[in-house]
DNA sequence: TTGAAAGCGCTAACAA
DNA sequence: TTGTTAGCGCTTTCAA
C-alpha cells in the first residue's frame, strides 16, 4: 500500500513519518523509506511530549512511575531505540573514540587493538577505527579532521615512530583540541604516551646471554628507522659495554622483523661474526628464520648458539628449541591506553588545572625456554 | 579572560557561539568551550546564508564562481570542516560500516579486518567497530540496535560459526532493515556470505599426502564445534574414503587451534595410531606443535611422517621443517566482503528488485614445501 | 544564483 | 511532574 505522486507530496506535520498530504488536499499515506520509529512516535503513542520521553530514557527523577511505566511499555512494545546520532549532535558528545592502527596483520598491533576494544567496551565507549596502509601517513591532518568532525572524544594513535612519522606532533598537537594519546613513541614533552621499555627488555636479554657464560653476543635488529628497533639495539650494546665487552659493527646486522629477514641476517652474522655464540633477535618471527638456519646446519641449541627472541608469541613457545623471550603485554597496552584515554577526557571537561601528560612505560618480563639452557621459567 | 555568570547566562544568538548576554543586560564574553567553526561562521564571515555556504560544501553547481571562491577561501581561512555528525543527521545517511569480530589477537581475524579498513578506506566508508570477548554473544541484539542507533549503513558480521552461535540469524534477521554480510558461516537461504572453502582445501591436502603414498593418514582437527574445523575435517574423510580408505576414529583428535594443543594431540595419536605416516593438521599453529613434538623424537619428516597444515601463516614457510599448507587469503576474505555490503546498500537504496543474496565462496591455494617432500611450489 | 523556512531526532532550559 | 521553546549543525525543499 504504497503511493507515489510525483512531486506533488508535501510534508504536513514535522514528524510522524508515515503521514504526508498532497498539495491539492488530497491526504495520501507513504510507508515511511525505513521504519525507524523516532521519540516522536513514542511520545505520541503515550499521550505525553517528546521531553517526557527523553526523561525516561536518560533515567531522570522528574517522572512520576505511572508515566515511566507506560512510557517504558510502549518504547518496548514499539521497540523503539533512540538515535544515537542526534544525541550525539544534542548532547554535544558522542561517547566515541577514534583508534589509528597500521600493520594489523601483524599480530603486535592486533593485539594492542584487541586491548583497545575490550577496555572501550567496558567503559562504555564506541571504537571509530582507521588503519594507515603505511606507518608513516602523508596527511595526518585530514585524518585528525575526519575524526574530529565525527566528534570522537578522544584519539588513540597506535603506530609505530617509524623514522620521522610524528614529527607532525609539533606542528598540529598545538591546534588539537580533542584530547590524544600515544602509543610506543618516545619521550616528548607535553604528549601523553604509552608505551614498553624496550631498552630494559633488550638489556635484561642480554644480561642473561652473559650470565650464561656467552661471550661473543650478536644482535638481529630491527629496522634502523623505528624507534623500538633503536631502543632494543640500545639496550643489548650497553648491557654488552657495561660488561666490559666491545661492540664491534659487525656483530650488528638488521632485518626487517620479517622472518626471511632473520634468516637472511643470520647467515650474515655467521659469515662476518663466525666466534657468534649466542644472538639476542629483536623479534621472535625474526629469531624463528634463525631456529631454521640452525637446523639446516645442524648446530646445536643452546650449546653451539644461544637464541632469545622479542614479543613473547604464544607460538615462541612451541618454536624447536622453544625460544626464550622478552614477553611484552601488548594487549595490555592497548586497555591501558584507553584507561588513560578517558580519564584525559574527564579530566578535559572539568575544565581545572589539566593533569601535566604522563609517560606510562610497562616493563616487559623475560620467558625462559630452552634456546638459552635447560632452566625453563620466567625471571 | 573568561567569566561565568552563574544561571544569568542566556543566549542571544542561535549561533556564533563566543556571544552571550547576562539577563540583566550585561554584555558578556565567554570563550568557546571548543572552538568548533560552523557553516554559520563561514556564512557569517562571507555574508552569505547558510544554504550557500552548503552548496559550495557539497559541490553544487548553482553558486557563482565567485561566491564559491570567496566562501572557499573562507573555509581555508577559517579552518572550517564541516560537522559529520550534524550531516548524518541531516542526510540520513552516515557512511559508516558496522563491523563485529572476535579474537583479534589470533591471526586470522586480525588478517580479515585488515582487509576490511582498506577497501573500507577506498570505498569512503568509516568503521564502527566491536569485539566480541567470546565467539557467541548473549545479547546480538543489543549489538544489533547499537550499530543501528549509530545509523550504520552496513553490517559486517565477521564472527566465525561456532556451536549455534547464528542461530539468532532466524529471528532477529527478517526484522534488520541494515544491510547484513556474514563471513565464514554455512551456506543459508537469503544471507550474504562470503567464506572459504574449507572443505575443498583439505581435500586438496589429504589428496596431495596420498599422491604422495602415504597409507596412514591423521587428522588433527579443529573443535567439532566450529563449522570450519567440521569443514575441513570433512575434506580429510571424504577425500580419505573415495580413494578406498576407511576412516576410523582413533585417525583423528581434536586441539583447539593453539599450539600446545595440536602438540598434545599429536601425542595422542602417536599411541592410539601408531601406523600414521602423515597428518592433516587443521591448522598451521597446531601443525608447529606437532613439529616441536616430532623434533623431540627425532622423527624425520617428511620421511617418517608428512606433514600439512591450514591457513598458510607467513611464518609457516620457516618452521623446521618449512610447512606445506593449504592458504587462506583472509584479507582478500574481508576486502571482498566490504565490496559486496557496499553493493548491498546501493542495492537497498534504489530500491527495485533487490538482488537475491549472494554467496561467495573464495578457493585456498595448496603451497608445498619440506614437510611433505622435495618439490617446493604452489598447486 | 540566492535565501527563507522547515526538518533530521534528540536534549537543555525554562515555565507552568 | 509536565510541556514549551529553542537549540545542536547541517541539508532539503521551495520561493524569490
Amino acid at each position: 500500500m504504497t503511493f507515489k505522486l510525483k512531486n506533488t507530496i508535501m510534508s504536513v506535520s514535522g514528524h510522524g513519518n508515515a503521514h504526508k498530504i498532497s498539495q491539492n488536499g488530497l491526504v495520501v499515506f507513504i510507508m515511511p523509506e525505513k521504519n525507524r520509529i523516532t521519540i516522536y512516535d513514542v511520545a505520541k503513542k503515550a499521550g505525553v511530549s517528546r521531553q517526557t520521553v527523553s526523561r525516561v530514557l536518560n533515567n531522570r527523577q522528574d517522572v512520576s512511575e505511572d508515566t515511566r511505566k507506560r512510557i517504558q511499555d510502549i518504547i518496548e512494545e514499539l521497540n523503539y531505540h533512540p538515535n544515537a546520532i542526534a544525541q550525539s549532535l544534542s548532547r554535544q558528545k558522542s561517547c566515541l573514540f577514534g583508534v589509528v592502527t597500521a600493520g594489523l596483520k601483524y599480530i603486535g598491533p592486533s593485539r594492542t587493538l584487541s586491548g583497545i576494544t575490550s577496555k572501550a567496551e567496558e567503559l562504555g565507549y564506541g571504537l571509530l577505527l582507521k588503519e594507515l596502509a603505511q606507518f608513516s601517513s602523508n596527511d595526518v591532518q585530514s585524518l585528525l579532521h575526519w575524526f574530529q568532525s565525527h566528534q570522537v572524544e578522544g584519539i588513540i594513535w597506535a603506530i609505530p615512530e617509524v623514522c620521522d612519522n610524528h614529527n607532525w606532533l609539533d606542528s598540529l598537537l598545538p591546534g588539537l583540541d580533542t584530547p590524544i594519546l600515544f602509543l610506543s613513541i618516545s619521550q616528548r614533552d607535553k604528549v601523553q604516551i604509552v608505551s614498553v621499555d624496550n631498552y630494559q627488555g633488550a638489556r635484561a636479554a642480554t644480561q642473561l646471554l652473559i650470565d650464561q657464560g656467552k661471550k661473543h653476543i650478536a644482535h638481529i635488529a630491527g629496522p634502523g628507522e623505528w624507534w623500538e628497533a633503536q631502543q632494543r639495539r640500545a639496550g643489548w650494546s650497553d648491557a654488552l659495554s657495561e660488561e666490559g665487552f666491545s661492540v664491534e659493527v659487525e656483530m650488528c646486522v638488521e632485518g626487517n622483523w620479517s622472518s626471511r629477514s632473520g634468516k637472511a641476517a643470520y647467515t650474515d652474522l655467521s659469515e662476518q661474526y663466525s666466534q657468534m655464540d649466542a644472538v639476542f633477535v629483536a623479534n621472535d618471527q625474526m629469531a624463528l628464520g634463525v631456529l631454521q638456519s640452525t637446523a639446516e646446519q645442524g648446530l646445536r641449541i643452546p650449546d653451539d648458539l644461544m637464541v632469545i627472541g622479542f614479543d613473547g608469541i604464544p607460538e615462541s613457545e612451541f618454536f624447536s628449541p622453544s625460544l626464550t623471550t622478552v614477553y611484552q603485554d601488548q594487549n595490555m597496552l592497548g586497555s591501558i591506553a584507553v584507561e588513560e584515554l578517558a580519564k584525559m577526557v574527564e579530566n578535559d571537561q572539568s575544565k581545572e588545572g589539566n593533569e601535566p601528560p604522563t609517560h606510562i612505560i610497562l616493563q616487559p618480563e623475560l620467558i625462559l625456554r630452552q634456546s638459552t639452557g635447560e632452566y625453563p621459567g620466567r625471571i
